[in-house]
DNA sequence: GAGTGGTCTAGACCACCTG
DNA sequence: AGGTGGTCTAGACCACTCG
């Protein structure tokens, strides 16, 4: 038995929350009753459950039992605050239209981030979205995948904010961190005409590298933000 | 005894590590003499550890022991980066100049966070400042804080990137979280001036809330940042 | 009162690292 | 070989929640 029994639990119960078998506020099962079903102590258990605590999966209420949490959204990685609500507000709608259909390509030269020679070999998938807040157009979005293990990929319908979620379900592959340069910058003719802009407007421009639980597989973004009506918003914590 | 032992070693032991008794890249006592010092037992030693590792301020290897991690530099909330430099390079000290000492004062007409009621009634300490990196003005930074149980800090001498330290060591004060809302705008001229900006420069505006572990404490700031030459420059997990 | 998670004890064996 | 952290057992008592 190499798999610590603790990790081999910690991954059921987590399967069984991402697939449903567990619902959004369902109780686990408790300590006690997986002791028994799994036939470990308490600890053990225990020790399964403090990983679903830490991934914010559950959380826990003395004398209740574990509750399946609310699934999260997106991190706020994306999100975008109405210019007068700021705070607390329910957040638009986001719409979303491929511009560029995901393709192979090479990587573009002078890339914003230093790429590893196997990310060089293999080249990546690009693709070019147009995202609206409340049907304006906010967001300009270059995404470069590397194209390594991801045979299918191109066949998948990437129509909404699905990109990650494709990622997670067919691949097994998470966003785990983010990194981002952030600059204000006068628009270019493009950029404009995308955003609808008025020529010399100021937009924020953003280079993401997303870190996978794959190590070293990064995917890259590289932003253009009309921040005129909607300010980009995130929180992190630490 | 109300305070569980794990807790009272993970606090004794958080403080000898901020207050140097084990420095960066030491290592802890290992959890068997942490077991005989406290008389206590060896899970319960390593539930205290275990938050130490959450907190990032240790990190464990097998065979050896528990390491103090070197310590954090500001998480990213206040790092620039070169615009060509872009990744992996080394950060450009950064300077910092006091506009305006801090003064208690009543909160701004239409603050760009809402209030409390707790909150509007004590005040808050205002404070500006203007960063430099590599000598050139790159960030006007409009701070607020509630003065609530901050007795004493107006004598505190904030001259460098100190103001969370300050708080952290006089008021046990700890920043665990940020929101904040991103635009890009055009500088007013206020602001192409102290940045020494040419007029209708675009800059980085910045609304942030800091989260404390004190319930209900928040600090805020207005941020306005240069991005000619340097990007804002962040990173966060999950 | 019965069940839940929170804390804790007193052991054990293992894989890993260093002298 | 001896010490370190990683995993695990088999109990125990407590505070809290709910019917």
């Amino acid at each position: 038995m190499s798999i610590p029994h603790y990790k081999q639990l910690h991954q059921l119960l987590k399967q069984q929350i991402l697939t449903g078998t567990f619902q959004e506020g369902a109780l686990l099962p408790s300590e006690n009753e997986l002791c028994a079903t799994h036939h470990i102590t308490r600890a053990t258990v225990r020790q399964a459950l403090d990983e679903l605590v830490k991934e914010k999966l559950i959380y826990k209420h003395r004398g209740k039992g574990s509750v399946v949490s609310p699934r999260r959204k997106s991190l706020g990685l994306l999100s975008f605050k109405g210019f007068s609500e700021v705070v607390g507000a329910s957040h638009t709608p986001v719409n979303t239209e491929i511009l560029h259909k995901p393709t192979i390509q090479p990587w573009p030269e002078d890339f914003f981030y230093p790429l590893s020679e196997r990310e060089i070999e293999v080249g990546c998938i690009y693709l070019e979205r147009l995202r609206f807040a409340d049907n304006h157009p906010v967001m300009l979005e270059y995404t470069y995948i590397p194209t390594i293990d991801l045979s299918g990929f191109l066949e998948y319908n990437l129509g909404k904010d699905s990109l990650f979620e494709t990622l997670h379900v067919h691949y097994n592959l998470d966003i785990i961190n983010v990194e981002q340069d952030i600059r204000a910058i006068v628009a270019d003719k493009n950029t404009t005409d995308q955003l609808g802009l008025m020529t010399g407007a100021p937009v924020l421009h953003i280079y993401r590298r997303y870190g996978t639980n794959r190590t070293d597989f990064y995917i890259y973004s590289s932003l253009y933000c009309n921040t005129t009506h909607y300010a980009l918003s995130n929180s992190f914590d630490s």
